[in-house]
DNA sequence: AGAGTGAGTGAACAGCGTTAGCTAACGCCG
DNA sequence: CGGCGTTAGCTAACGCTGTTCACTCACTCT
């Protein structure tokens, strides 16, 4: 999807490398999820298909740069699931399909323990660097977001809910939302945007706790948690469709 | 705290023993700090205090181990640290004493990447293990939770605030519920447990985004956001105390 | 005083990311 | 078709990791 080049295009040698470097990556993602984040490493991969470890480092320039590719290869992918769960909600009502797509993140979560970590850990890079890696990743994760983003516009478009007026909000706030919203393709009341940040927060927050462990404490099996803070934050959107899961 | 052992005990072997386990645990947290969490080599430890890195094998019987260890007191230091802030709070309602606990929390988030990402990243034995380990970090983890949990508690009861009932909650989420309230030393509604799980999962959602830097797509400074999350949080909670923060 | 225990050591093993230097095959151009 | 430059891949090596083994030395207890 966002390799999308026509395999005709380029010299002999051209295509050959390009098939490597998908192999690579193909691989990777294998070797991430039998070994676990832990164990991706590049002598596992080349390993894996026949390789000397440094031979990868004709096609990357250094692990991290692999990892980033892993990376947004993967938020690719769970973006690719978000929006089939999205189109696949018959009526298309935007309430129904955020719906879904919050459901198929934690079942994507879930089901993709070691990718998910990659994705929301602290092994990735976010732990240290200070400013804005303009990577691949970065991108492919903007596009993540943006199915959210989206489909939070529309229910708010379609049957707008009750949101904080600007003056509500604390200047400072107001001042974050604003240089936020100057980045976006579309405007929104800023209390649009302060409830879908609060409401994407309520569903990470859930998500991560889940697939990190840090919900066992309580909860032996957190899906009716899920499910019941889903219905508190549609309800906070008015949105009142149908809320039982799809199972 | 966990470890008040008057330092008269014990052969003088023990308590030279004792020392070098406390001095490993400084130097780890000081490694830590210093290099991050994928720096935290047990050769890194030994060198910094003088040893050969086998050393450290009598006195933890892996790296796991002694980072397990390391979790525990981190997790006893910030226990500390919410308590003294819930301490500090006149008068000391119990409204006013959790909204100084959850700032105290992000204040030392933010102010303690490395020991953040190690506590609560998926670094640590979260992503895959299965079954509840019942080690010093999970024993430190529950007195953390409980610091929030006995304030919520406390501001439940000194002013009950709206809770669904149990008959509003899904059967298979009362059944989890009771299933951890069967734990607790104090019954409570199951709708105060569930509010408090959710209330548990905003706070944890909003710190862990902004310190693994995954709200740095919207937001430059996160503060704003999370007070104002905090006053939404404290309204459902029907806190109505002064909420501004005490800077 | 002699035995035993335990702390600490260096050497070693397997694995990691990464670099350097080499070989051999490939594609292109005259 | 012959030669040349590019490039994929290799091995060897460096320094790092966690961990084990065999050994020494000092301290403790009988």
């Amino acid at each position: 999807m966002a390799d999308g080049a026509s395999p005709e295009i380029g010299t002999r040698r051209e295509r050959a490398r390009a098939d490597t470097v998908r192999e690579i990556r193909e691989t990777a993602r294998r070797v991430l999820v039998t070994s676990g984040p832990e164990g991706l490493a590049l002598r596992a991969i080349a390993r894996e298909m026949g390789l000397s470890a440094p031979a990868l480092y004709r096609y990357f320039p250094s692990r991290e740069d692999l990892v980033e590719q892993l990376v947004a290869d993967l938020y690719d992918e769970l973006s690719d699931h978000l929006e089939a769960a999205r189109d696949a909600v018959r009526p298309p009502r935007p309430g129904a399909q955020l719906l879904a797509a919050a459901r198929a993140f934690r079942h994507w979560a879930t089901t993709h323990h070691a990718e998910f970590g990659l994705l929301f850990g602290s092994a990735a890079q976010g732990v240290v660097s200070g400013d804005v890696a303009e990577g691949p990743a970065e991108l492919a994760g903007r596009r993540f977001g943006g199915v959210f983003a989206a489909l939070m516009a529309q229910v708010y478009l379609e049957q707008p809910f009750p949101v904080p007026a600007d003056g509500e909000l604390t200047p400072e706030l107001q001042e974050q939302l604003e240089a936020w919203c100057a980045k976006l393709p579309v405007a929104l009341p800023l209390g649009v945007m302060s409830v879908f940040l609060s409401c994407w927060i309520r569903l990470y927050g859930m998500v991560c706790m889940e697939v990190f462990g840090h919900l066992r404490f309580a909860l032996a099996d957190p899906e009716p948690m899920f499910e019941s803070e889903m219905r508190r934050v549609a309800s906070e959107l008015g949105i009142v469709e149908d809320c039982s899961p799809p199972s």
